[in-house]
RNA sequence: GAAUUCUUCUAGA
């Protein structure tokens, strides 16, 4: 059986659910009852796809094979409600499983405030947070990021900076994914001092930085039009063998057009394709934006003929 | 005891 388990969790993960579902079926003929290990991890595959709708039929079939639902299988739900933005239909699923007299674990919690943070609703984040502990949890990493994401989002940095004290007095060690959500917010509100400094002490801490934490920091500085220091952490970037992603070559892309230097864009767009990247209809859209705002419409043309050639939608 | 659930990057408008 954790062989059948292992088989549908593969299939999931990789979107192959109606595959996930005839091995679910082989399972039934062979006469092996699948435990609630392997349900949940169906639930989970159909959240995580949109498919909503089949999740909570196998829910259904579920509890119709006489397994009742874990916090587990709740959390797969949430989390798939959270991802297309059903805050309320989450709320009540909150609701119905605390009725069954199941209790809220810390991902529970953690989907929650993932869900309000994401969406704005940060007063109601952090009234979930102050919750954890009163109900004897633990606020985990996660619960942590989750909420200084959302707070970066809301510009809300002086909050950010006293729940990243608050992880560190609880010794919740940061990672790379936290110096990213830090660093990338800063960036955005304009207080590059700050990013760097947390940067030089991501460094400090031992922790390497990914593409995501460079993409980060080149956000700030090409918003600011800063394209000489963006270059510079550009070149930093693959001499310390971080791969650019697409990403990293739309920010670039995107600051040389803010300042008009539509050459150096042009170059990156030219780069990109040799580094093997496909320019998505978005780095296609920065230089016609460049070009357009520039006067050179000429010039755009020929790159929406060239994007349409290559049947990219335009945005 | 590791078969199942949560967190981070890109334009314009």
């Amino acid at each position: 059986i954790i062989t059948y388990g292992t088989l549908i969790n593969g299939l999931c993960k990789e979107g192959r659910l109606h595959e996930a579902k005839d091995v679910l079926k082989e399972m039934l003929n062979r006469s092996i009852v699948p435990n609630i290990k392997v349900y949940n991890t169906l639930i989970d595959g159909h959240c995580r796809f949109g498919n909503m709708q089949e999740a909570f039929s196998l829910l259904g079939e579920m509890q119709g094979d006489g397994i009742l639902p874990d916090i587990i299988s709740y959390n797969a739900l949430i989390n798939g409600l959270r991802k297309v933005g059903n805050i309320l239909e989450a709320e009540e699923l909150w609701n119905r499983l605390v009725d069954e007299g199941l209790c809220p674990d810390v991902v529970t919690y953690n989907l929650m405030i993932d869900g309000y943070a994401s969406s704005g609703d940060t007063l109601k984040a952090l009234q979930l947070y102050e919750e954890i502990e009163k109900k004897g949890l633990e606020p985990t990493l996660i619960t942590y990021h989750a909420l200084m994401d959302g707070l970066c989002r809301e510009g809300e940095m002086q909050k950010v900076e006293q729940l990243f004290d608050a992880m560190l007095k609880k010794n919740l060690l940061p990672e790379a994914i936290t110096y990213n959500i830090l660093i990338h917010g800063y960036s955005k509100s304009g207080d590059l001092q700050k990013a760097f400094q947390l940067f030089e002490q991501m460094g400090q801490n031992k922790i390497l930085p990914d593409e995501k934490t460079y993409n980060g920091l080149l956000k700030g500085l090409c918003t600011e039009g800063k394209m000489q220091k963006a270059n510079d952490i550009f070149v930093q970037m693959l001499d310390r063998g971080v791969n650019p992603n697409a990403n990293t070559y739309n920010t670039l892309i995107d600051g040389y057009c803010r300042v008009g230097n539509l050459m150096e864009a042009f170059k990156l767009h030219r780069g990109m394709v040799e580094e093997g990247f496909t320019p998505d209809v978005l780095a296609y859209s920065e230089l016609i934006n460049g070009f357009c705002k520039e006067g050179k419409t000429q010039e755009a043309e020929l790159l929406l003929n060239e994007m349409h050639e290559k049947q990219l939608l335009p945005p």
